[in-house]
RNA sequence: GCGCCUGUAGCUCAGCUGGAUAGAGCAACGGACUUCUAAUCCGUAGGUCGCAGGUUCGAAUCCUGCCAGGCGUACCA
């Protein structure tokens, strides 16, 4: 029932496609449904919905567009309770107005479903997974994946909201050459804690928490470790370092507010008989493994990437790429409709190699998409911080949340589309006064908590009878409701382009437009019946804007 | 060299997958609080959408070629 109504509300285009269709066809026209393009234009004066259909079409049968626009609308049929004007404007659009009613109506409409407005069935329970972060547990989570923490986390709730079945997911790399350089460096840290003059390898980890990891080391642990033959013996300290690395990513994770269904660690894809020697059995019985200088090329070129792939080492090692082809594999047996990573910029080499491989394993052509995150930079009083992961001097997501907070953190990673580099201005994000937006929105949330709780104290109640929103007639009134009414086609938006950024920027407009109207329109008056009016459309803007800061992760405090 | 991303107001960025007069925020300037939160609002100013072609009724958006920046281009991950 909930969902049905979340539903029609994306459904409006397709009424008023419907009606353009039908009409179209009286005349004769044959076009496709698909075709008739419907959007919001910019200005509120070209209505709230437009069409371009006799534009695209009056070619096809030599007419004029204008011409053939008035045709089209004079035996339109549309609901006048739903469109209360249809219009037509050089050189050939159509514009449809909102009835003042159904806009009353969505106030009513967004009071009743509250956090439910916007749900929808986009996804018809489909099961998708979606991946990210994936870093490392080399070392702290650093900036870029804590913009893809921020995106992947959205992303995730957004799908949940458009009827997708979701599951979250953390590809944990514990195994290979990386992981084995963590723990020889560790095994270095742990020397030097004894006091040894030992010099640390030049390709380690040279960041400070791994110090701080050694000193866990019990001295009598870490000694018997020294003392086993080196492989062995290392193979401890790996497995320390990657216990408490682990840990501590999750843990930075969590206190950012993103949890994840699963993390899925590599070794398990390395047992004998496991997935890598399965993912390379298929890829052989596909006639896409040949050999070559010893070593075991994947044909990835064949579907589109600029050349083959190493899969296994002349020293008869699985590469990276095989397990992340293997992980594939496995993602694919479980059953996904669909699957979405979401790499950093340094990964995007990846993405046809990986595409290559899913088609082999028999995914099917959309089967896998991959986000790919930009970098950050950070900008403080107008210079770029300079960070160099190597001499393992960076900012952390954690040194980054405990600077500017939480929710200035996600919001500014997610008021940038996901392909576009970033500046963090740092020094803004920290600012806790007008000038940095998550405050703006966020105190528009506040002011409307505020006033509700003003109104009760002054016995205005919310109304029983609904019938008050006929009072709301303000131009400031109508505007707030219009730009109300787009959150279902922003949250349907976010998905198909698979970008929160839209519904940060959306959070902003709706703060906006909010204030104008507070401003302009006294809410609690000693009139009660507008009040109530005024009180309901408050209540709506608080609705949308708490579950649109919900999506993005992003806190809707009661007060400021 | 090749591939991916980016280039829009002084700064940071939107621009709804081709629409109508290109929009915000910050910074600048001028106004608005004895009444529900001034962390707010209203107004002014600010543009060769990197450059040049092309596609069409119509281009910031699509195509081609340049220019600039970032990243990638390992039998590292």
């Amino acid at each position: 029932m909930v969902k049905e109504a979340g539903r029609e509300d994306v459904g409006v285009r397709e009424r008023v496609r419907e009606a353009l269709f039908k009409s179209a066809r009286e005349l004769g026209l044959e076009i496709e449904r698909s075709r008739i393009h419907l959007e919001r234009p910019k200005e509120l004066s070209n209505g709230d919905l437009s069409s371009n259909i006799a534009l695209l079409t009056a070619g096809l049968i030599k007419s004029n567009p204008l011409k053939l626009a008035e045709r089209i609308v004079e035996n339109i049929p549309i609901d006048p309770d739903f469109i209360e004007k249809v219009e037509i404007a050089a050189p050939g659009f159509i514009n449809f107005y909102f009835s003042v009613k159904y806009l009353r109506d969505q106030v009513l409409k967004i009071n009743r479903l509250k956090g439910s407005y916007g749900d929808m069935d986009l996804g018809k329970g489909k099961k998708i997974q979606i991946e990210f972060v994936s870093a490392n547990p080399t070392g702290p989570l650093v900036l870029v994946s804590a913009r893809s923490a921020a995106v992947g986390n959205a992303l995730v709730n957004l799908y949940k909201k458009a009827g997708f079945n979701v599951e979250s997911e953390y590809y944990l790399n514990d195994a290979g050459k990386q992981v084995h350089k963590l723990g020889i460096s560790l095994m270095a840290r742990f020397r030097q804690s004894l006091g040894e003059s030992y010099n640390f390898p030049d390709d380690g980890y040279p960041g400070e928490y791994l110090i701080g990891i050694a000193r866990q080391i019990p001295e009598d642990k870490g000694r018997e470790w020294l003392g086993l033959e080196s492989d062995v013996g290392v193979v401890k300290f790996v497995d320390f370092a990657l216990e408490r690395m682990v840990e501590s990513i999750k843990k930075d994770l969590e206190s950012f507010g993103v949890s994840f269904d699963l993390f899925f660690k590599e070794s398990a894809l390395h047992r004998s008989n496991g997935e890598i020697d399965q993912a390379l059995e298929i890829m052989k019985e596909k006639g896409k493994i040949y050999e070559n200088d010893d070593a075991l090329w994947f044909r990835s070129s064949d579907f589109g990437d600029e050349k083959d792939r190493v899969v296994v080492r002349s020293d008869e090692s699985p590469t990276y790429f095989l397990a992340d082809a293997a992980y594939h594999l496995n993602k694919l047996r479980r059953g996904y409709d669909r699957v979405i990573d979401i790499f950093g910029p340094d990964h995007h080499g990846h993405v046809q190699r990986l595409k290559a491989a899913s088609a082999v394993f028999g995914g099917s052509k959309d089967w896998l998409e991959i986000i790919t995150v930009q970098w950050v930079r950070l900008i403080e009083d107008g210079k770029e911080i300079s960070m160099s992961k190597r001499a393992g001097e960076y900012i952390t997501l954690n040194d980054l949340v405990s600077d500017v907070g939480l929710d200035a953190t996600k919001f500014f990673f997610l008021m940038r589309k996901n392909s576009a580099h970033m500046d963090f201005d740092l020094s803004l994000a920290r600012k806790k006064s007008d000038e940095n937006p998550v405050y703006y929105v966020q105190y528009a949330h506040a002011r409307i908590s505020s006033v509700i709780s003003f109104a009760k104290e002054n016995n205005v109640e919310f109304p029983d009878n609904w019938d008050c929103v006929e009072l709301l007639e303000e131009q400031e009134e109508m505007d707030l409701i219009r730009k109300l009414v787009v959150f279902p086609q922003l949250v349907e938006g976010s998905v198909l382009m698979n970008d929160p950024n839209r519904l940060t920027t959306y959070t902003r407009e709706i703060a906006s437009y909010f204030h104008s109207f507070y401003h302009i329109c006294r809410i609690i008056s000693n009139d009660s019946h507008l009040s109530q009016a005024r009180l309901l459309l408050a209540e709506a803007t608080r609705i949308v804007l708490a579950e649109s800061l919900r999506l993005i992760g992003v806190s809707a405090p009661l007060k400021m």
